[in-house]
RNA sequence: GGGCGCUUAGCUCAGCGGUAGAGCACUCGCCUUACAAGCGAGGGGUCACUGGUUCGAACCCAGUAGCGCCCA
């Protein structure tokens, strides 16, 4: 058995660990150990069959790096998988990256930009190449980031979205909608983002109130004239119609009229439309039809022309004076121009409005009438909606289900294509005549063909992430083994786009089947006061920061500690050190535990041989065991450390080691057996919260080759103790009693005091030595004379304080706990002389009452004698 | 504008019908041979507000206020 030195120090166990388990291949899964039943995340039995448990990693962008978030969802992920790998089951943990199109392409042309090149220097294929480069430099760092974590995935299946097989799975899926009729080519008005100038889908554009300006413009004159309100002036110039509402009495008479267009002389028509809004500003709207998703319906209802004023980059490409400004500059241009002509009729600015920006870059979209891919999602959505509804898969904690019903339930059709050079090319060919081809994996376009120059959307094949990694569309036996997936854990921020593009990719590509059977969804970290991290506010937590000072584990336990299913998780470095206190509490535990010889290997002798320390500790880690599997059903992770955190802590450390030592000293030789298999066992449970501390140091308990191979503990039902559990909580109930005078008596923790205890026919009898041990209290002398008296639950205790005690301290601890007793006398008196009370509660009620009552009184009789026999002053 | 959630000790959060809890922070005393990253003891809360239901409400219902998130 290696020396242990007396504090815990990661650094130097975290990277052996890792390595060790990796070259022994535990994180390595066996499809051919799996059954092919799937077994319920968590798991309701242990069963002895090997049933699969899988969990897909939600893939990191490969060109970012893993905050503090990601060690949250890591966390979660590995605790429950290793859990599921020590309860016996074919246990997966799939890692990987997704491509992140626009975000790699960013980062990449902003490199090229430092050396004052573009992409379009390079060309395509150079471009590409260039971007794998940085992939294998920005990917190998976030790998570097899981291993520091101790995350326990199968490094033998790691993917990437642009993988080979990956790829493949991605014009499979694309071929099959296509030929479903699900994947359609269409103009329409997108989210276009004038700085990465691609396409973004709804969810790729974030929305702000952001200040801007209303200007009320008059269009037309005398009685024919007709104001509208716009936030984005400069679109009037692609103006090609006025809409009102049909039954608005204000303007019926212009409806079929025409009015002139300022500025460029174009006469408009004034057309009637269901969907405007009377009450909003005049009740009568400009109509852009190319430059905004509700006036291109409304153009659509009345077959207006389409008149696009702006080119890729938001630069105006018509009408003269306004020709090359960009749109910013054009806005205020065309109001001063129209304002010159009189038009203006009012402006309000600043004013407050939802403005779209774009996820990657922060640009304000620009809607963008275009040609582009779409997938229909309708009976997708509704597969996807139904398979939640129905229970096949649930989301956890159900509160948020609402959410992802409210998203797929009114889903928009999604533009797939974006106009990068970084992605999965759309398999489509363009012939000589117009011809479109869709081509599957194994097919060759025909020649003279040409392939759409665009690239899918990054979540296209991030939506197949649950079933491309296992293999699909070829039928592998990782496939049929882990999928469906047990578990899918990430953060409710994402659950209704990635999560619900899965499920809709899931069902339709697996014969109804649905990814996961449970959707676990956690917060967001944030700091000690609630608030999000972000770089501006300087509160951001690095993951690997606190590794490095606190350890991984310390650093997992802080963010599982705060996890409740849902809710954002707060964190803050004085929580860290506290969890670090905890690993080095269990670190020191263990330690006394294998100074004293803790015996693992021999069986737990029977409770009869066992004295009432045994049982009651016995008693207390199989309810807390059971507890931990329970809260593991509910995916309660604080839940689950803050039970082990109290077991190992109060109990075991404060209570159990200490009487242990007196056990020992007295030569009760089982007491090692109960000591290794309580440390067996609590070292078992928390090895998924804290995997390195336990792995170091049940090793050195069990001489076995890693905790990570050892079996989950099961809650021993035949040792739960009552009378046990009754006997030392009296005894410690006695001894914090005796402290506590102690303590107000300003005695010091190692003074040894005479004390006459009277134990006969208490539960307390056969604890003397411990309790004279504990409380330092000497046998009485034959010329033994108290100076105090104390009663605790009907024991007397008369100690010897060597000297005039404290009279005025005696006091005010005597009233304050008179006070107490008196309050508890005065409101159980209230309820007992309560009939209405007494006839409808319940009989435990009343009878824990009447018992509380009994108890008080005999406390107020106590401490009333004891003060009057105090000495005055 | 629509929807959801939150408001409990200084901070972050549990508790969700029957005596208000935890961690950290705070006060006092201790190097008591596993651990000072520790040990012992202690202080601290009209459970946002107003009504209602109930024998009984932090907990259920209604309303009010403040905060947050999502969607438009």
């Amino acid at each position: 058995m290696p020396e242990l030195p007396t504090q815990y120090a990661p650094a130097d166990v975290e990277t052996r660990s890792y390595e060790r388990w990796v070259s022994r291949g535990y994180f390595t899964a066996d499809p051919g150990e799996a059954s092919s039943a799937g077994v319920e995340p968590g798991g309701a039995e242990q069963s002895g069959a090997r049933e699969p448990y899988s969990v897909v990693l939600p893939p990191p962008n490969v060109t970012g790096s893993l905050h503090i978030g990601h060690a949250l969802d890591h966390s979660i992920q590995d605790a429950l998988t290793r859990r599921a790998r020590m309860r016996g089951h074919a246990t997966l943990w799939l890692p990987g990256m997704d491509h992140a199109g626009i975000a790699t392409q960013n980062v990449v042309e902003r490199e090229l930009a430092k050396e004052g090149l573009s992409r379009h220097d390079l060309g395509r294929e150079a471009f590409v190449e260039r971007v794998w480069q940085w992939k294998e430099e920005s990917g190998g760092r976030i790998l570097g980031q899981m291993k520091k974590l101790g995350d326990g995935v199968d490094w033998s299946r790691e993917r990437f979205t642009m993988d080979p097989g990956l790829s493949k799975a991605v014009q499979t899926i694309f071929k099959r909608l296509f030929d479903d009729g699900l994947i359609y080519r269409a103009e329409r008005i997108i989210n276009w983002c004038p700085r990465c100038l691609t396409a973004l889908s709804d969810i790729e554009v974030e929305h702000s109130e952001d200040e801007g300006e209303l200007v009320s413009i008059r269009y037309g004159d005398g009685e024919a004239a007709i104001i509208v309100a716009t936030t984005r002036a400069e679109t009037m110039l692609g103006d090609t119609a006025v809409a009102v509402h049909p039954a608005d009495e204000r303007y019926r008479h212009l409806i079929g009229t025409e009015v002139e267009l300022p500025l460029t002389g174009r006469m408009i028509p004034i057309v009637a439309d269901e969907h405007v809004d009377p009450a909003f500003g005049t009740g009568a709207v400009k109509v852009t039809p190319a430059h905004d998703p509700n006036d291109f319906e409304i153009g659509r209802r009345h077959s207006l022309p389409s008149i696009t004023v702006m080119d890729e980059r938001g630069t105006i490409t018509v009408h003269g004076p306004f020709l090359g400004l960009d749109r910013f500059e054009a806005r205020p241009a065309v109001v001063a121009a129209l304002r010159a002509e009189g038009r203006i009729v009012a402006e309000k600015r600043p004013y407050l409005h939802a403005v779209g920006h774009c996820s990657r870059c922060k640009t304000v979209v620009e809607p963008r009438l275009s040609l582009q891919w779409f997938v229909d999602v309708s009976p997708l959505a509704k597969a996807a909606g139904d398979a939640v509804r129905d229970g096949r898969t649930r989301i956890h904690p159900p509160e948020l289900a609402k959410r992802y019903f409210d998203w797929v339930d009114d889903m928009h059709d999604w533009c797939i294509s974006r106009q990068l050079w970084w992605g999965h090319r759309i398999p489509v060919w363009y012939g000589p005549d117009g011809e479109i081809v869709c081509v599957g994996p194994d097919e060759q376009p025909p020649a003279g063909y040409v392939q759409d120059p665009d690239v899918l959307d990054t979540w296209f094949s991030s939506g197949l992430w649950p079933f491309s990694t296992l293999g699909w569309p070829e039928k592998t036996a990782d496939l049929a083994a882990f999928y469906p997936t047990s578990v899918l854990v990430t953060g409710y921020d994402i659950l209704f786009f990635w999560v619900a593009r899965m499920m809709m990719f899931g069902l339709y590509a697996m014969d109804g089947q649905p990814p996961f059977r449970v959707v676990a969804l956690h917060g967001m970290v944030r700091d000690q006061y609630g608030k999000k991290m972000s770089k501006s506010f300087g509160n951001v937590v690095d993951p690997l920061d606190w590794i490095e000072r606190y350890g991984a584990d310390a650093t997992r336990f802080t963010l599982l500690r705060g996890a409740n299913p849902g809710s954002d998780v707060a964190i803050s470095e004085e929580w860290a050190a506290g969890s670090r206190n905890f690993c080095n509490k269990i670190w020191n535990a263990t330690r006394f535990a294998l100074l004293n010889g803790a015996n693992v290997a021999a069986p737990l002798p029977d409770s009869a041989e066992l004295t009432a320390s045994d049982r009651w500790i016995l008693s207390r880690l199989a309810s807390v065991t059971a507890s931990v599997d329970a809260a593991y059903e509910e995916f309660e992770f604080a839940k689950v450390a803050d039970l082990l955190y109290h077991f190992a802590w109060d109990e075991v450390c404060d209570w159990y080691v200490e009487l242990a030592k007196i056990q020992i000293a007295a030569g009760h030789e089982h007491t090692k057996l109960v000591l290794g298999h309580v440390f067996d066992a609590l070292l078992r449970l928390l090895h998924p919260l804290a995997p390195f501390v336990t792995e170091e140091l049940w090793r050195a308990l069990s001489g076995a080759e890693s905790i990570m191979v050892a079996e989950w503990p099961t809650a021993d039902a035949t040792r739960i103790d009552a009378v046990a559990e009754a006997e030392i909580g009296a005894v410690q109930n006695l001894i914090t009693e005796v402290r506590r005078f102690r303590s107000d008596q300003g005695l010091k923790p190692g003074q040894r005091v005479a004390a006459r205890l009277d134990l006969e026919g208490t539960p307390l009898a056969s604890h003397e030595r411990a309790i004279r041990t504990l409380l330092r209290l000497d046998e009485p002398a034959d010329s033994f004379a108290p100076t105090a008296r104390l009663t605790v639950a009907s024991v007397v205790v008369e100690l010897d304080t060597v000297g005039a005690i404290d009279v005025a301290a005696e006091r005010k601890r005597l009233e304050k706990d008179l006070a107490t007793a008196r309050k508890e006398a005065a409101q159980s008196e209230a309820k007992l002389g309560n009939e209405q009370f007494m006839a409808k509660a319940p009989d435990d009620v009343v009878a824990k009452v009447r018992a509380r009552q009994t108890q008080a009184l005999a406390d107020i009789a106590r401490l009333e004698a004891q003060l009057a026999a105090l000495p005055a002053g």
